[in-house]
DNA sequence: CGAGTGACCGCAA
DNA sequence: ATTGCGGCCACTC
């Protein structure tokens, strides 16, 4: 069913994470069918829409990212104000807030 | 159409 | 424990 881009599915799961929950970038990437194309996920992140939650999306270690729009204390902020806690950039009981779809 | 890029991941020294 | 390197895939110009 992946007839849209990649990118439109990464788009599709972004809006679906729950509040309150975080996701990385390999595991979008191997929701979307493309375990290894977790870069693209950052890349389009980078390219996609400036509207969605990319501030639920932290790396494999649980940090947050490098490159967020606003720096990393934004997306930390962002993160707080949705009740995840964060540590020097880095999300608390991070494999707990692990958000995972339905697959 | 071709080449470069990236908010990553995993492994090696 | 830290640091460095390559691979990987889709997107943008």
């Amino acid at each position: 069913m992946n007839n849209k881009t990649f990118r439109r599915t990464i788009e599709e799961l972004i809006a679906k994470v729950p509040l309150g929950r975080v996701t990385t970038y390999g595991d979008l990437a191997a929701m979307a069918g493309t375990p290894r194309a977790a870069r693209l996920v950052g890349g389009i992140a980078h390219y996609g829409d400036p509207e969605l939650p990319w501030h639920r999306l932290v790396n494999r270690h649980g940090r947050l990212a490098s490159g967020y729009h606003g720096g990393r204390d934004a997306q930390a902020a962002h993160l707080a104000n949705e009740g995840v806690e964060c540590r020097e950039h880095t999300v608390v009981n991070f494999e707990e807030r692990r958000w995972r779809p339905n697959y």
